[in-house]
DNA sequence: ATATTCTTTGCAAAGGTTTTCGGGATATGG
DNA sequence: CCATATCCCGAAAACCTTTGCAAAGAATAT
């Protein structure tokens, strides 16, 4: 690799210290205009960049902020991932992303790495296995400030950031009871996840506001494409099949709708579903699918926006704050 | 922030120099059993983790590759990011993401953040506006190798890796002669990009060699969503509009599809469409999209082992190697 | 007892930058 | 001519780690 040019390369040039190099690069007063001058131009012909690393170390800070996600490729995950970066980029800082795969083992080390290349500051969402949290704990007693996204967890000093699962879902359950349905299914993410927990809540708060009677053999644990296509193939086919569905996202209510027409049952008459995400495939199937907007763009941005506040505020002393972004329904052919 | 314990507080507490400790750590066989193990179980009591950044700066050498990407919101490009992420990992490397956002100018400060944070390598797509190239010059000229992949420019001293547009252009147009198409329209990229040159190529070649001739009025610049709802609807609506229509990416395809579905037109009956990509959304729609393959994630893995064989390679004295990823054609509904 | 070798440890430099402290030179005021 | 202020600049420490070289002490050989 080739040497870069240093401060002290312009200084033997110049036959000045480094120290006055330094300082009338930064147009420090102590500095005559006259070498000022002349430092810069030679600066400049040589290409000169400041060290990065060399500034890391003496300051202890990179501006970088550590991503932890669980899956870059699913669409939800990298809108929220433009919102990182855009605020990143504005604020100068550069995000490094690290992917769990869902695995626990893997975020463990990705934690380690993240910790080893010392960022200002961890943006995280954890994998579906995860269930102990020490290794988020091991980000917090290194004192750096930590911002959980979409799947959180409250119990550390961490702020969090998460859909209002409750409300998106109280909210599309309601609007399938408007338009008629009585035996509404709902595909739901694990129960030890929050938004599994949430959702599950909306969903039965709603069904019991409108009077109908909560029915656990119309819950299931369902949030992949493949597994609604074929867990709704299974249920399509009974004589009693809903008339009705809440998916846990778009691509599972895609799914859900791939097995219906291929049974025959047409959508919305016969069943009418809605999804959670709002990503590009909704607006594109046809017919469109009603949805339920989670706005990741703006996730991405808010959690970006805290994290560099915390990382300003240099204390570790703060009471974390727990922010939800409401969702909107989008209303289009499914329902 | 916390100040993390360093091998001088360990050495200190200990009442060793700090090059014991250092030794110590790293099983030197000139520090007795002793002390090493005196100073292994002091370090873990501590959880003492070596400065990343010291050795950064000590060895030049970061262990992280710079990623510019266009967006990375886009499948196609959130599959190669996975890929990278995969390949980074294994190999013990971090990977910084930028994304252009399709612009050139902030492509050219992101190349200015790659360079001062010091990458051991770059893996770029450039942004479609670039035409001048001196951004990714400069980091030739810094002797940091540097990959493209996907949108590529050959006359640099950089490897590329892309997909086989002309082949699978090729392989999409005889498809669709083959089905019976006379009059086949084309969705094409911008000619300043290399993708545009190749796909334009392989329709024209596939024509000719089927005997049919080539009609300029069947071609339409058009690569996203919106602009293919727009366009499509236009074209659809005249007498003698195309029977076959193969579109730059899968996107393109489903607004061409959206936009004939509004006016009644049938598919695969009175238009026949091929997209590029094989994206979620490919398979979801009705009918699910013929299309083309592009094997992103693979994309990804092979540009960032190429890029970490030279990494390793240590000198700039190569000779680029240019890859190209055979497409696969992706039989379904719409043709 | 002296010379030699081996084992184990410490010193110091290097990597690039910033910053505190202080010093030399010039100018100003008396 | 002396004291003081002002203006420029340099030395050195600090951030943390690695490593070549030197040195101290012990053990062995002569």
């Amino acid at each position: 690799m080739k040497k870069q040019v240093t401060i002290k390369d312009i200084a033997e040039k110049l036959g000045f210290s480094v120290s006055t190099v330094s300082r009338a690069l930064k147009d420090h007063p102590d500095i005559s205009i006259k070498t000022r001058e002349a430092v810069k131009e030679l600066a400049k012909l040589l290409g000169y960049k400041p060290n990065r690393i060399a500034l890391n170390l003496k300051n202890s800070k990179t501006y970088t902020i550590g991503l932890l996600v669980p899956e870059i490729q699913h669409y939800f995950f990298s809108t929220i991932i433009n919102g990182i970066e855009e605020v990143a980029y504005e604020n100068n800082y550069n995000v490094m992303v690290f992917q769990s795969n869902e695995s626990y083992m893997r975020e463990m080390l990705n934690i380690q790495a993240l910790l080893s290349n010392r960022v200002d500051g961890v943006l995280a969402s954890f994998a579906k296995e995860t269930q102990d949290f020490s290794h988020f704990q091991q980000i917090i007693e290194n004192e750096i400030p930590l911002v959980f996204f979409d799947r959180i967890n409250k119990d550390l000093h961490a702020d969090t950031i998460s859909v209002d699962d409750y409300h998106g879902a109280f909210q599309a359950v309601s609007y399938l009871i408007d338009k008629g349905c009585k035996r509404i299914a709902i595909y739901s993410a694990p129960q030890h996840l929050l938004i599994g927990q949430n959702r599950l809540k909306g969903y039965k708060d709603a069904l019991e506001k409108h009077g109908i009677p909560f029915n656990k053999d119309l819950v299931y644990s369902c949030d992949t494409y493949q597994d609604a296509i074929k867990i709704s193939r299974s249920i399509f086919k009974k004589k009693d099949f809903p008339d009705g569905l809440f998916a846990v996202n778009d691509m599972t209510a895609l799914g859900a709708m791939k097995a219906a027409r291929n049974l025959g049952i047409s959508i919305p008459e016969d069943l009418k579903v809605i999804g959670f995400e709002n990503s590009l495939s909704a607006s594109i199937c046809d017919p469109e699918l009603t949805t339920v907007d989670q706005f990741g763009f703006k996730m991405g941005k808010n959690a970006t926006n805290i994290l560099l506040k915390r990382i300003q505020q240099d204390t570790i002393d703060y009471i974390p704050e727990h922010h939800k972004i409401k969702t909107q329904l989008i209303e289009r052919g499914t329902c």
